[in-house]
DNA sequence: AGCAGATAAATTGTTGACAATATGAAAGAG
DNA sequence: CTCTTTCATATTGTCAACAATTTATCTGCT
């Protein structure tokens, strides 16, 4: 958490927001957490009023728990919450895949390449950026649900889903297992969008996912189990 | 839009939080409707803080668009978008009917089938009130995602997407179509239910969702055509 | 010593006032 | 007459103080 003064942000909630949820996702506010207003509004530099509505956004996107005249905690997930949210996301990403796979044109799948590209250089140049390797996996994905072209679907995994799974990722250890295997099924995905074989594309997203799922739950167990 | 006290609501947010929510959903604010903040705050007797929370907490359920220093809109969703939530809804409800295959149990299914005959009674003697039979299909969809076990699954369906739906079948005339239709597939899918069928579950409920989709869509056909 | 209850501190919920911004109306130029 | 500019109004954003509730601490009793 910076005490750098304001990220040019409209307005002091907006910004409040911002980093609060970045201080989340990056595990500077472990989950279960107390948010204390107090604390916080002396270290941001601003009111209560915009930093509670800023908590109470938190709220909307899953992020931190409120309980009335006792305050928020940031939200802490147990291994079958984890199981809930990737099958959630199983669904979703399936459904994004399907639907980019019918509108997907030859420049996107060429910007779909050319992030793998750069996630592959970085991976193979350092070694000890799995950590970047991370937020890139996000990044493909992030990408293929724009490609779908479902706007509502845009704000519910990159607005909210994403973002807890950056919350249980800090959880972790941070070394990352399979980037290779992740970037041979990134490319095979990309390889079923630019044949506009949507059925195949959702269905090796679903598989990759899925795969994803198990190899982050045994991530968890391996580490320390509070189990919340 | 009741002028009535308060509904015994912990704290005062919570409760504005609460009948915004249930004018937004019944259309007594319809959509684009700008949401006054002195105003409200007169007709609720509370201060602007509490409502102000209420209000972001609305944001994060994708009932109004707040644009910085020009206050929150109740969301307005044209054609396009409507047919966005019914995919994602298709998607998600899919999932649920699959989970819940494996979960549910005799009593489970009993339950279902009570509901609906429930509502089936409802229909038959008051012709007068297919207003309630929508609610009463939400019913039906609401405890089968509670049967899914995903709690997550279960706060992004009846937290957010179903008071999305509420609004937006409040824009249309409130003359539905096709409820027998809906009940021989309500019915189908307890069936598979019973049988643990997963698989079939999921097609039923896909279908059915998607059969909901063109019902709607062309129930705004013949609404009038602001298009938002 | 250990636990129950009372007291004090801290935190959350709420309010009304002030500052900044946007909206709308009136006046003036082209 | 239309468009731009200016000004007045209303609304949003923010703040600091107060009230209510919870949490922590400290007694006093068994």
């Amino acid at each position: 958490m910076k005490e750098d003064a304001d990220r040019s942000s409209p307005t002091l909630s907006a910004s409040a927001f911002d980093r609060l949820r970045q201080a989340i996702v990056a595990g500077e506010l472990p989950p279960g957490a107390k948010i204390n207003e107090p604390q916080l509004s002396r270290q941001f530099g601003i009111s209560r009023g915009p930093l509670r509505e800023a908590i109470r956004r938190l709220e909307g996107c899953k992020l931190v728990e409120i309980r009335p005249n006792a305050g928020a905690k940031v939200v802490s997930l147990n291994r079958s919450q984890v199981t809930e949210i990737y099958e959630i996301r199983e669904a979703l990403e399936g459904l994004a895949c399907r639907l980019a796979a019918r509108r997907a044109g030859a420049g996107d799948c060429l910007q779909l390449r050319q992030l793998l590209a750069e996630h592959e250089h970085q991976l193979q140049s350092v070694d000890g950026k799995h950590y970047d390797q991370q937020e890139g996996d996000l990044d493909f994905h992030f990408l293929i649900v724009q490609l779908s072209g479902n706007s509502q679907l845009f704000s519910l995994l990159c607005g909210e889903l994403y973002h807890l799974l950056r919350l249980c990722r800090a959880q972790t250890s941070g070394i990352r297992a399979r980037p290779a295997r992740a970037f041979k099924e990134h490319h095979q995905i990309v390889d079923a969008l630019e044949r506009g074989d949507g059925e195949l594309a959702e269905l090796l997203m679903r598989r990759h996912i899925c795969g994803a799922k198990e190899t982050f739950l045994n991530e968890l167990n391996q580490t320390i189990t509070p189990d919340s």
